[in-house]
DNA sequence: TTATTATATGAACAGATATTCATATAAGGA
DNA sequence: TCCTTATATGAATATCTGTTCATATAATAA
């Protein structure tokens, strides 16, 4: 790489590290991933709940206030980022959080937006 | 409320709690969007470089190989979000974080991610 | 077996989003 | 003044995403 850096207020050694040390393409891809299932209302309030209660999708359906089809959906994409998991019972599924970090997550993430009003 | 919990085997008292201390719609919204500013690689990649040097619109885009056009859209969408802020030397802008979260949040995506592969 | 209940899923559709292109603005130099 | 450079932004477009509808599956009850 060569075109870097045309404002030349920065250390060229240091701008070299931080080229050197940035994320693969393949993390980049993840964490992308990772963040996009957080960024639907949705899927923040079924992990809300789970976060508190192991419930079956009709249950959540109705707390989310959403079709069966719609949270059923959104079930599949979370348990595709690995954040919920499935447990069958007969017909019906329970569901639950498959991940220490949502609750970390969250809370950052409160932090922030509860100090944006300044 | 009343059609919640057909599955019983869940505290009654205990739900209620949960549906009385759900996070608002507000709340929901602006957790949303938040998460959804990084729930994209061009601006992850901003982020990155920008937790690293205040850096120019242009030594940006040559950084994450986008053109000038798009970066300039991503900065004003990060600058809305307040994750970002600009200071104007003549016609050079130059972006720097604005935010103190930004670091903790990639911290436990990151452990997230990392302990995907088990 | 037939009916019912709980959930899952493919297809269609609508709405959102990222990038590109063209152009505007605005500062500084010739 | 005119030209160049750095950035910003509206419009157009292509892609992605969430919800709905219809239907499939699978367990259980009648």
């Amino acid at each position: 790489m060569d075109a870097i850096c045309k404002c030349k207020n920065i250390d060229k050694k240091e701008l070299e590290r931080t080229v050197a040390e940035q994320p693969d393409a393949e993390t980049i891809e993840r964490l992308s991933t990772f963040f996009s299932v957080f960024g639907d209302g949705t899927r923040l309030k079924i992990l809300y709940y789970l976060s508190r209660h192991e419930l079956c999708v009709a249950d959540l359906a109705s707390l989310v206030q959403m079709g069966q089809s719609a949270v059923s959906h959104q079930l599949r994409n979370l348990r595709l980022n690995r954040l919920v998991k499935v447990r069958k019972e007969g017909t019906t599924s329970y569901y639950s959080l498959d991940d220490e970090h949502v609750q970390s997550i969250f809370e950052v993430a409160l932090e922030h937006i509860n100090e944006e009003q300044r």
